[in-house]
DNA sequence: ATAAAAATTTAGACTAGTCTAAAAAAATAT
DNA sequence: ATATTTTTTTAGACTAGTCTAAATTTTTAT
């Protein structure tokens, strides 16, 4: 049984592996986690141990399956928690991040079966991203940044890439929330910004905000 | 703000205050929270320097009017869940317990208010517990154990005081749950067991569980 | 190929919470 | 009223997780 504090640790290392197939280093786990790489050190020596990564000294981490199928579990928690947030208690998109922080942590694999059910085992969250069946399968939805698409583009918001909760708010505030159609007017050269539909509107959206919104191809 | 472990604390002193007006005494605290009395000073130290108690070397502690607000917000989410759990995850009544200690500790008024206002303002948890209301009232239903009871008493459950997952399982059982009708017919005595009449059964309970069945007066 | 810079690890210290064993205070019994 | 027992507190140690500062290893630059 993980601490809570092994299981945010375990989850941050989970979404560097999954961004890039090569070890994952300790100063990317130390900033992901808000923390110092000493501190980080100190984990990977603890969750290597319990075989959940494995690690080499000055090289860097991997994650094992176990610690795949742990870390999945967590996320399947946390997006379950987030779809009941926003569907059952009317939260908004955006609200809901830092309370699901805490709910991922709860265990009681009943509790997660009868949630799952309760909400009618959605499989994707109100931020677009897919939630993990029971057996840890997770069904990848294909999306790409909408910075990387063609002037021309038009297509659907799958999902966010950023919490961030002030990127939330924004992206709320203009209507551009998963599932939403979008689309991609022009690229300006200089800076990189973007002409945008979305909500029968057209705006501009910055470089940052382009590369965090995710959409399907 | 309290840490996980000064809310448990805090909670089983504001249990123990409630029944007897007297000072709450180191060991009562220590057999509560399953540790030793050692730990208990530390921690009474602590919370008294948070202004929660009042505490007085070798004489014992006295819960603080912020501390018993504070407890009462515990409770208040420890309740709410439990009525969720049982209510909209269709729980069993003897299940939901040990969940509802870890759900007491989420930390966001925003979600309570937004989850009492989904399960519409509950004035009473599946056990027959008061839940007190966002400012920590709390409506006392008049109650007593079956046990106190005259032979001939008709009336219906309103609670069940010990959470020990045996008892609730029993109970479930044999029907007798909070809401329920129940009438004593008889007392043997020689070991105070009860004849009582519930779910249209007649059978019969031992002093320690009659003890336990607290019903409306 | 070596010097400088960057990343990582180690060493040692700190807080929160826990424990055991010993000391001190209070309650009880004679 | 004094001795014994019980309760409570203190002292010191341990684990989990964190930090800073110093040491070490790897990478980068010349």
């Amino acid at each position: 049984m993980l601490s809570f504090t092994e299981e945010n640790y375990l989850k941050a290392i989970y979404h560097l592996s999954e961004s890039g197939s090569k070890a994952v280093l300790t100063n990317e786990i130390a900033e992901a986690m808000s923390t110092k790489a000493a501190s980080v050190t100190d984990m990977i020596k603890k969750l290597s141990t319990k075989n959940f990564i494995s690690y080499e000294k000055y090289y860097g981490v991997k994650i094992s399956r176990q610690g795949k199928s742990e870390a999945l579990m967590i996320i399947r928690k946390h997006r379950l928690w987030e779809t009941f947030l926003v569907e059952k208690l009317l939260f908004n998109w955006d609200e809901v991040h830092d309370i699901a922080e805490q709910l991922e942590h709860i265990q009681s694999p009943l509790l997660i079966q009868k949630l799952d059910e309760f909400l009618g085992f959605p499989k994707s969250d109100p931020h677009g991203e897919p939630i993990p069946d029971k057996n840890g399968k997770i069904s990848m939805p294909s999306s790409m940044p909408l910075h990387d698409q063609l002037p021309g583009y038009a297509g659907s918001i799958v999902s966010v890439k950023d919490s961030d909760s002030n990127l939330l708010k924004y992206l709320n505030r203009i209507g551009a929330t998963p599932g939403k159609k979008i689309r991609l007017l022009a690229k300006e050269e200089y800076d990189e910004s973007l002409e945008i539909e979305v909500d029968e509107k057209r705006l501009t959206i910055s470089k940052a905000v382009a590369q965090n919104i995710l959409v399907a191809v």
